[in-house]
DNA sequence: AGATATATCTGACTAAAGTCAGGTATATGC
DNA sequence: GCATATACCTGACTTTAGTCAGATATATCT
């Protein structure tokens, strides 16, 4: 009762199970289920009509039938795609609005109940987040974003949390070499997260300088994220932004109390060097020389 | 894309994909999903047709010909149950032992690459087992067993492993007074098993004295059952059945490393007493009258 | 022994999901 | 401009799932 498997399949049997009596209380709405799977995937923002059959996994024969019936019943509306007359785009009517918001009520009613009741809703909410990270890991994006973009800006808020809860003596942004949206912006730069799903779970910045070289700042991954290997992925990333750049060194500062980021810089052939910088902060400077 | 129902909505999507991927596994066997959740009910050892009808929510006409139909594929035989001779009772054949084998594997190799690949692989255990705990809180049974059975065991290790955890100078069972097997077991005590699924995830021990009074013993909950009041409903059916026994008075002795099983104990009726044993482990003593 | 309840089966349906082979209109490559 | 590819639609069909009203055999209660 005990070996991983079993805990695996354990799990996978409750949470069937939750999700079948999510799919019943759908039914409840009157609508078969592939409807309603095909209307909430527009409710959720997905208007081309080749992207849902793709993600429900559907037939084009079925996927247009059930597309008719909810235009027939008048929750959804079709038109021809602006640049391509073959594809059609679906948005939702007046009245599909209101049955979308009342799916996504079912869903928050039992996202809710499934809180309600557990007097440890963090410790239950994190490893919820760990699961899904680990999850979806094949499907994690890595996608070049504004560094003053809400993504951006959600990662950057963790980091500086964490920092602070990981340094002896905290972390003030300002007492920090804060570095400049506009050098993690290309042409100078770049800044890439990493997103699971809808939401962002890492990123790291690369930071043009007028000194022969590029920095990496502000790598960091989610605690539900970690044990992927997403470290390694946004710093590749970032290396291959750096040679589409034309940027052939690279630098990075770090602090010994982060040990696994050392461990990560030395395991992928970064050096330690001397400081470069007056930055508070690190005691660890990294260079690493990129080939193209 | 913080707060708390959304991420449990995130985690809904990432488990419903992987489990349509399961079932989408399931159905490369070249039987339909409800035939082969039969026989995979079948194989995990529910021989009873009415329990696997209703352990799958099938209609009865449903379920018959399901049935009917592994039969005539050869997998299943069914018979007259014994002393009921209107119920069937069903089993595998030695090819259905052989589907339902190359189902397991497939069940296991699934387990086995959500595991892989991730490098901590036993944090993503326990987040399972929390969440799989949680799901099926409605579920959890509480059953008489045993004091010397495997379930019983295992809560045990785990409890005792625990003490040694939190007793700042370990914990020896051989120094404490380890109550007798006998002692909680019917016509002097009791002692009941909190099953989720098939995993043990609580226990507590109603040990018989011939001093006018029983004993609550090792009261003890999985770390990934905490916070779903199962310490409560454990107490709540010890006390249940020491009126069975015509017991009136309960005492228990705990440790004050253990601050939530003393808060639990003075928030339900419990009342501090003097030192009432020698064992060298507990520090505090409680005391409890009860009504039949 | 007779009335009633229970467990399963059968027949007759319906609804939903899924498949497949064309068909139409539009886009793209040469 | 023509061949080819693409996106979606339609018709015809099959399979699976689910429902419901009896029928049959057996068990249980009084």
């Amino acid at each position: 009762m005990l070996d991983p498997v079993s805990r695996v399949r354990r799990f996978n049997r409750a949470v069937t199970s939750a999700v079948g009596a999510l799919d019943h209380s759908f039914l409840g709405r009157g609508r078969p289920l592939g409807a309603a799977r095909v209307l909430n995937a527009i409710g959720h923002g997905r208007s081309d009509v080749a992207e849902i059959r793709d993600y429900l996994g559907l037939d084009s024969g079925l996927m247009s039938r059930l597309l008719r019936s909810l235009e027939d019943e008048g929750v959804v509306e079709t038109s021809a795609h602006e640049d391509d007359a073959r594809r059609r785009v679906a948005r939702l009517s007046r009245t599909g609005r209101r049955e979308f918001a009342a799916y996504e009520a079912l869903s928050n009613k039992q996202a809710e109940g499934f809180l309600a009741g557990h007097s440890q809703a963090e410790a239950l909410l994190a490893a919820m987040d760990l699961i899904a990270s680990a999850l979806t890991r094949e499907r994690i994006a890595l996608d070049e974003m504004d560094p003053q973009g809400d993504e951006a800006r959600y990662c950057l808020g963790e980091y500086y949390a964490e920092l602070g809860r990981r340094f002896k003596q905290g972390f003030d942004v300002s007492l920090s070499r804060d570095p400049d949206a506009k050098d993690m912006r290309r042409p100078r730069g770049s800044f890439i997260v990493a997103m699971s799903d809808t939401l962002p779970i890492g990123c790291v910045g690369l930071k043009g300088t007028d000194h022969g070289y590029a920095e990496i700042k502000r790598l960091w991954v989610a605690p539900s994220a970690r044990g992927l290997g997403l470290g390694k992925r946004l710093m590749e990333a970032a290396e291959d932004a750096a040679r589409t750049l034309g940027i052939a060194l690279l630098r990075l500062d770090t602090n010994s109390a982060l040990p696994e980021a050392g461990r990560l810089y030395r395991s992928t052939g970064w050096r330690e060097i001397p400081r470069f910088n007056d930055d508070p902060y690190p005691d660890l400077f990294f260079e690493k020389q990129i080939r193209s």
